[in-house]
DNA sequence: CCTCGAGGATGACAGGTGTCACGGGCGGTT
DNA sequence: AACCGCCCGTGACACCTGTCATCCTCGAGG
């Protein structure tokens, strides 16, 4: 029976290079592709011709979910996304990019391969705690702007900042922050940034 | 030759049992141990008598430094610190603590059994780019106190909170905290805070 | 057509924040 | 003893922020 060919992306080299050398050891699965940037995947899908992509979400040039997409628009392979945070807006934003399975990396190394293997069967693998997670959660309130706002806001700089980056008026960008605040129930933006970003609402 | 005996220390499983994967291809490597909280090595080590620890920094229990001066109180074993974030600070404290390397993530797999054995040998092992890094940063201008409100100013929270937490007048607090935006050359506590964590100074 | 929600904006207000000047106490060094 | 740096605190001031009321525009849907 000939392998399933896999590629590999994660922007840590050595990372990667652990992943591939866990994955080699199975005689049924074999790594054709390893990048280390997101914006290299399809490049990479076209070269490689692999059945089933293994994604980091957090990536330079284009994050996990984005590639997930291209690739699934590419149509050849399946997609697992391995991550290493397990916020519960990562997993529904996978699945409706297409993922097929969603692995965080905390998850026991010897399950991977079995999770690999399941997507190429055309299973889907979501682990389990964090989908209950994600429906308690549900999806997010925010508003496409006041998402935009907390975004901006998430490396601490004043108000004037935020406002000229988006180009918006400071009292639009205050008025964005304080629906965001009252809709995260915190009671700053540094602290609405932060549980807005765990919850995976931008 | 018997081979090198390697604890590895990483809190996320996948990760770490993929570095032993990679490290148990190397014939004259052997991993010996795994853990998953840093209050877990020394155990471990009496266990299991490793000749090099692969401590991750960021783990639960006990952070990697604190569990390489576990290690280095020991006195049985050498470390090696391979931590995701390359902080100048992570290294200084690391080498302080006596660990005999300092890789990050980023470096390629390969590179890895190859520090492995430097370091067994007795060689230091430091990332250079990092090293100079280190070097340029130097030492934290931050007083003691400075530091501490600056730790508790991280999460978001309002000027009351951090003097309550640490027992101080919001005025106090207030002193330290512009003491810290002039000495990190920032504009609000909340870039301050992220600055000083990225160069180590908390 | 009319309503409704999202986006954008303004103005006003209370309260939080960053800066500065100043003072006091404590533990070092000279 | 005198000096110095760190720590802790107070008070004052300007500015920034968070909240609210209000207004306008626009597209979707009843």
């Amino acid at each position: 029976m000939t392998p399933i060919r896999l590629l590999l992306a994660d922007d840590q080299a050595m990372v990667r290079g652990a992943l591939a050398a866990l994955l080699d050891l199975e005689s049924d699965l074999e790594v054709v592709a390893q990048v280390g940037r997101g914006d290299e995947v399809l490049a990479a899908l076209e070269a490689s011709a692999p059945d089933v992509c293994l994604l980091d979400i957090e990536m330079p040039g284009l994050d996990g979910i984005e590639a997930t997409r291209a690739v699934r628009a590419a149509g050849r392979a399946r997609v697992l996304v391995v991550t290493t945070f397990g916020r519960p807006g990562y997993l529904r934003r996978a699945l409706d990019a297409g993922a097929s399975g969603f692995v965080v990396k905390d998850t026991p190394a010897h399950e991977l391969a079995d999770a690999v293997r399941r997507v190429h069967a055309g299973l889907r693998v979501v682990d389990p705690a964090l989908a209950t997670e994600s429906l308690l959660d549900g999806t997010s309130p925010l508003t496409d702007r006041e998402a935009d706002v907390l975004r901006a806001a998430l490396d601490g700089g004043p108000v004037a900042a935020i406002a000229a980056h988006l180009h918006l008026s400071p009292g639009t960008v205050r008025n964005h922050l304080s629906a965001a605040i009252g809709k995260t129930g915190t009671r700053t933006r540094a602290e609405a940034a932060r549980t807005a970003r765990d919850r995976g609402w931008i």
